[in-house]
DNA sequence: TAGATTGTTAATCGATTAACAATC
DNA sequence: TAGATTGTTAATCGATTAACAATC
């Protein structure tokens, strides 16, 4: 009774891995057969058979030797276990470039496949404050916590300048927020039973500048 | 002679690590002591002292017992190791919201810790070809062959739709970008000597989404 | 049936952490 | 000196892959 975690611990890389793999399955949604296997998704992802196997037993859909998962099935499965299926609401905080870059995403669809939905942002600018931005409403920072307490908002996302995160993430966690989405550049000092993820967007772009030396260098050896 | 990778193989994860060292340190120029210890680094950003002994030895800069490393010195050190110090230039495709977002940030210096530049951007858009958003000019698709090979660029960035990111990367392969960083959410084929990175920007929320999920069922349990 | 596919147990691999001698 | 800190070797941990029996 006490510990009852369904099946295993999701590793961060399941996680990640199960939202590819359901990509796939919805683009497939079209095709004749309403069967789809491990081995098809791997050749289509070049990830091991015996992987998607693991990820796929995580969300509990059981395949049928030789035929595969029903595709459809597999696809609920999926969007449950990742929690797709009941929307969390978020609030976003800072209406500059990213944050619009965003909220055109989230007007656009591309955050359905991770269950949270922006309804609100937040800016103190009074040039944006009032306005709509893809169809979401600019309130003065100083109305979200009320506003997230009343409408119970779990979900931030900070997209304001480093200088301001902090001081944004402490409002947010006083306003009842417990997941926070974090692009400023800083590392955030918060409680403990937030559950913070700083986007670091930019870490792709190092590893791709170390990744060209590497072989620019071995180039220029090889000749 | 044959092979000759100075230290280890970097990891992934060690990338992204030397790069919220190198963010740290950056902050600590101010202060009074030349002198970072790994255990302070371990402490402002709860990695283990020892990973972080580990990460510091790739860049090949030494420290001093009972003193640590001198803090100009790893810098310039960490910055040498991922390649910071010879900037390399990179193409934009796709002037749209999220385009619009990492121009303005690549005006503000966020991605001078990568050490990569973008220096011009790519749309088809009549309504944006020829314009100038954040310094960098807009150029349309079809010049961008051209214009990499003359320049002798290797990096090109995507941020277009979902639709148009192979055809876009296949472009960038002909006129020889070799590392590519793609925001769009589709499964690129590319050859296998480029170094594809993707964004995955939604990872972040899908995993927040996941953990909202379990903390809210534990607390309700525990009511 | 035969063969493809599943799901699980065991083996491998790699990354993180612990332990400790070296050193200033 | 004594104590803090380094850097490395060994131990642990976790995730990925291989091998294989079960099954439709």
């Amino acid at each position: 009774m006490v510990e009852n975690n369904d099946k295993n611990i999701p590793t961060l890389g399941a996680i990640r891995r199960l939202g590819k793999y359901l990509q796939i399955l919805l683009s497939l949604r079209n095709e004749e057969s309403e069967f789809v296997s491990a081995s098809r998704l791997s050749r289509e992802l070049g990830i091991h058979e015996t992987q998607i196997r693991r990820d796929l037993a995580l969300t509990g859909c059981e395949g049928r030797p030789k035929v595969g998962h029903n595709r459809d099935e597999l696809i609920w499965a999926i969007q449950n276990y990742l929690n797709l299926n009941n929307t969390n609401d978020a609030f976003l905080v800072g209406a500059g470039h990213l944050g619009n870059a965003l909220l055109a995403y989230n007007a656009h669809g591309r955050f359905s496949s991770t269950g949270i939905k922006i309804i609100a942002a937040f800016d103190i600018n009074p040039a944006v404050v009032g306005q709509k931005i893809h169809g979401i409403e600019v309130f003065h920072l100083s109305k979200m916590r009320n506003l997230a307490k009343r409408m119970g908002v779990h979900v931030g996302i900070i997209t304001t300048s480093p200088e301001s995160a902090q001081e944004v993430a402490d409002l947010m966690v006083e306003a009842g927020i417990i997941g926070i989405w974090n692009f400023a550049l800083s590392n955030l000092n918060l409680p403990s039973h937030i559950i913070l993820e700083n986007a670091e967007m930019e870490s792709g772009l190092a590893i791709i500048s170390r990744r060209l030396k590497e072989q620019l260098r071995n180039n220029s050896q090889r000749r």
